[in-house]
DNA sequence: TCAATCTGTATGTCCGGACAATCTGACTAC
DNA sequence: GTAGTCAGATTGTCCGGACATACAGATTGA
């Protein structure tokens, strides 16, 4: 059986889009069954009245991401295993949502302070100069499970508390038209002090999932430096890794 | 001035190859600033007496890795952040040998065992087949650093124990003519158990890092299943990430 | 003075074709 | 029977061109 595609050329999105938009709908549907060949480039292009370049731009971008897999002289195929996606620069708000959790936000700090050197070096700025401080406590079904505290360069954008408190950092970023470039995250784990504990309600001395990350935006802006703390029995971090080719 | 590039036709390396690693080279060695302009690829095009598509296939791939980004109307920079590499499905081994930790590793454990519900959904066997358990402590400057079990489907290659304790588990893969495709992981915190706290010399209850990965080759078949436990005060993950645009 | 418009420039998309490299499977020779 | 060889199929690389689109800065108008 033959896979329905169509792309519309009157359309503003570009055809290669369409195309692997389709392609990947097929996948994730399970019209296109993991392994299956996906018939050649030539005779794909000239069925959808397309040129070779612009299939080949199709298929390398679901190769990228992971989805499909070519071999020469043998053809492209549906990968088996179950991608689901490769890691993005996600937040955590996001996440929770996509999970369902109805997430919550209580600003607990949301004010200018003087940048400490570990803060200055993270940003990029310099020290003693004023940087936004925002401490947050997210929470899923009523429960704590992160505590959030984040450094921002002055000026990038209105950092609203209101807002703060029904979306994420990143949403609001995004929506002030900067562009996420880059991040350098670290995850590790350590033994939480007695504030630690009582902003989660664990007990001191608990294992605490620990993450600091500094985003940048596309000019080579650092645009946050946080410092995160999760409750390893409510979060863990998963992901799906590609190897790069 | 101009950068210095040239491409060697009779070279088996493809053009657009040649050309990113050129580029590449110029930027980690510092010839092309951070913010600077590329030049267009029209011009760059002609310079090298190459086609605009083969130079775009160069730039595209530096793209990817985040080292330069594009703009329409204005041209493509090199990236100001200090980008190192993008996360890749990284082996502990090597991870330790990159950073001149020359990490050593005691077997405990290599034999085959009944497949555990567990084992057997991850790698996708049948429950009770058999397969390989290796357990083993990676140590680095004599301290234990990690616990790392792992199961493997049998027949794929032989798991040689001497190898074990000179190599990386992925560098045997590969050599085995494995071709790994992605993983999927978690990343966690837990308290020590007692027999944990003895393999890494913590104490019971000590806050550990915990990593569950899967492995795929590029046919779609699991090709390892592992659990690993870290010292926190001796390892965290630590990557980069990049927005997908 | 400030805002809207125009224009140049650079990338984004798309085409059609050509040849090379590689894999699979069948055929052939030993 | 086994190994080597060959042919077909399919992706990989590369070319030269065409037009669309978006951005930045200069120009123009109020």
């Amino acid at each position: 059986m033959q896979l329905e595609l169509s792309v519309d050329r009157s359309s503003p999105v570009p055809l290669y889009f369409q195309l692997s938009q389709q392609l990947e709908a097929a996948i994730e549907h399970g019209t296109l069954t993991p392994g299956s060949l996906l018939g050649n480039e030539i005779e794909l292009a000239a069925r959808l009245g397309l040129s070779r370049p612009t299939v080949r731009q199709a298929i390398q971008s679901l190769v990228d991401k992971g989805l499909l897999v070519r071999r020469r002289g043998v053809g492209t195929q549906v990968v088996h295993s179950q991608v689901k996606r490769p890691l993005e620069l996600s937040s955590l708000y996001d996440d929770l949502e996509a999970a369902g959790q109805r997430p919550a936000t209580r600003v607990l700090v949301n004010k200018l302070v003087p940048a400490s050197a570990e803060v200055a070096a993270a940003l990029g700025v310099a020290e003693d100069s004023d940087v936004h401080r925002v401490e947050r406590l997210r929470l899923a079904h009523g429960e704590p499970m992160a505590y959030l505290c984040n450094f921002l360069p002055p000026g990038l954008f209105d950092l609203d508390t209101d807002q703060l408190e029904t979306t994420g950092l990143y949403r609001l970023m995004r929506a002030a038209g900067i562009t996420l470039h880059s991040a350098r995250q670290s995850i590790g784990a350590r033994a939480a002090t007695t504030a630690e504990a009582d902003r989660l309600a664990e007990e001191t001395g608990a294992p605490l999932l620990t993450m600091q990350r500094v985003t940048f935006d596309d000019t080579g802006r650092a645009v946050e430096y946080g410092t995160h703390t999760y409750r390893p029995t409510r979060y863990s971090f998963e992901f799906q890794l590609l190897v790069r080719p």
